[in-house]
DNA sequence: TCTGTAGTCGACCACGTTGGTCTAAAGTTC
DNA sequence: GAACTTTAGACCAACGTGGTCGACTACAGA
C-alpha cells in the first residue's frame, strides 16, 4: 500500500510494531484491530485507508517479516565459514542486532510458522519457502566436517551444538525479561555465551 | 466441587480436557467456556452446576494439574541417582509416560507459567512454588560432579546437557506433530534419544 | 480568500460471542 | 407418581468484532 509506505517513518514503525505485536500474541483470528489502532495511537480509520482491511495488514506483515529477517539476517551470515561454530558465533551475532532493531518481527514470525492460522498467496508461500531453505543452508551447507571428533555421530554432534545455542539464547532471553534491551550492556553475555561456545568446541570438536 | 468429582470418570476426564485444551491455547482470559462445553459434548448449564464461574474452574484445572505433574511426574524420579545423565534419561521416560497418559495438562502448565494472566489464592500459589522448588532439585540437587571433566565448568556442562535433552525432546514433538501418539512405537526414539546420551556422556563426562 | 484534496478521527453499524441464568424436561429413586 | 437430581440449551445484557462514514483539519494552488 503506497499510502501507507509514504507516511512519516516513525508513525509508521509504530503501527508496524502494534500489529506485529497483537498477531504474535493472538494468531490472525484473535488478533483485534481496535487494540492494534489503540497500540499504535491512531484512530481506526486510518488502518482502513492504509490497508483495505485485517488480512491485506497481515499479509503486508507477513512481507515484511520475511524481508526484514532475509535481508538483516539470514543473507549476511558468512556462508563460506566452514566451521559450524564459528558460523553460528557471526550468526548469533547478527541475529541479536537485528533482534535488537526489530523485537517483534520475530516474534511475530514464529507465531506465524508454527500456527499457519491463514493460507498465503503464492508469491508470500514462495518467499516463505525461500526462508526456510535458506535458514537450513545457514546451518547444513559447507560445514568442514572433519573439525569434529571422529568417534561421535557427526549429525547429532550438530543438533547438539544448536540446542546448545539455542538454549543459551533462550535462557538469556527469559533472565532478561522484562528489562530494556535498548539500554543494556550485552558484553558480559557475549563472554558467557564465548565461553559456552569454547565448551562446545572442546566437547565435540577434534583437539 | 464435590458435584464434578462424582462424575462419571469418563465425562470428567472429557471436560477436564476439554476445559484444559481452551486454557492452554487461549490463556484465562481469551478462553471461551462456550467452546469448552461443545467440544465436551455437554450442555452450557453443566460446567456452572458443576463450577460455579470461569475463574472456580481455572482453579480448578490449576489445582488439577498441580497434583497431576507432583504426583505422576516430579515425585517418581529417582532422587538418590548422582549421576547427572542417568537421572535426566529416568526423568524423561516418567515424564514421557505421563505427558501420554495426560497430554492436555503439560500444554495447560506452559502457558500457565508463562502468562500468569490471574493472581492464584495463596494455598496454590504455595503448591506451585512448592512445584518449582522440587524441579529445581530434580535437576540441581545431590548431583556427583566429580563425573565431569575437570576442564570445563560444571554449570556450564549442566546447561548444555539440559539444554541438548530438552532440544531433543523438542526436536522429536515437533517431528512427531499431528500423529497419534497413542498409537506409536516409541522404541526407536528411545534408542536414538540414548545415542545422544551417549555422546554427551563422552562428551562431559571423564571417561 | 476560496476550493479541492489528502489525511485523520472516532462514533457508529450490524452482528457474533461473552460469562452466566433459568426453565422445563428427563432420569432416578422411593 | 411424588420427590429429587441431573441435564440441555434458549436466553440475557454486556461487550467486542471488522469495517464504514461523515465531520473536521491542514494545506496546496488559484
Amino acid at each position: 500500500m503506497e499510502k501507507f509506505e509514504n507516511l512519516d517513518p516513525q508513525k509508521q514503525q509504530k503501527i508496524l510494531e502494534s500489529a506485529l505485536m497483537e498477531f504474535a500474541e493472538n494468531g490472525y483470528g484473535k488478533a483485534s484491530t481496535n487494540r492494534i489502532v489503540k497500540q499504535a495511537g491512531i484512530g481506526k480509520g486510518m488502518l482502513f485507508y492504509y490497508f483495505k482491511n485485517k488480512k491485506d495488514l497481515y499479509e503486508y506483515l507477513i512481507e515484511y517479516s520475511l524481508n526484514f529477517i532475509i535481508d538483516e539476517y539470514l543473507s549476511l551470515v558468512d556462508i563460506n565459514e566452514t566451521d559450524f561454530i564459528k558460523r553460528l558465533k557471526g550468526a548469533a551475532q547478527i541475529k541479536m542486532k537485528a533482534q535488537l532493531e526489530n523485537e517483534q518481527v520475530f516474534n511475530f514470525m514464529v507465531t506465524f510458522m508454527l500456527t499457519k492460522d491463514l493460507d498465503l498467496p503464492p508469491h508470500l508461500q514462495k518467499r516463505y519457502e525461500q526462508l526456510q531453505q535458506q535458514g537450513y543452508a545457514l546451518l547444513y551447507e559447507g560445514i568442514d566436517k572433519k573439525l569434529f571428533r571422529k568417534d561421535v555421530d557427526v549429525d547429532k554432534a550438530f543438533n547438539l551444538i544448536r540446542w546448545g545455542v539455542d538454549g543459551y539464547q533462550r535462557d538469556l532471553l527469559q533472565r532478561l525479561q522484562g528489562k530494556k534491551m535498548t539500554e543494556l550492556d550485552f558484553a558480559p553475555y557475549w563472554d558467557e555465551f564465548y565461553e559456552y561456545l569454547d565448551i562446545l568446541k572442546k566437547s565435540f570438536y577434534t583437539n
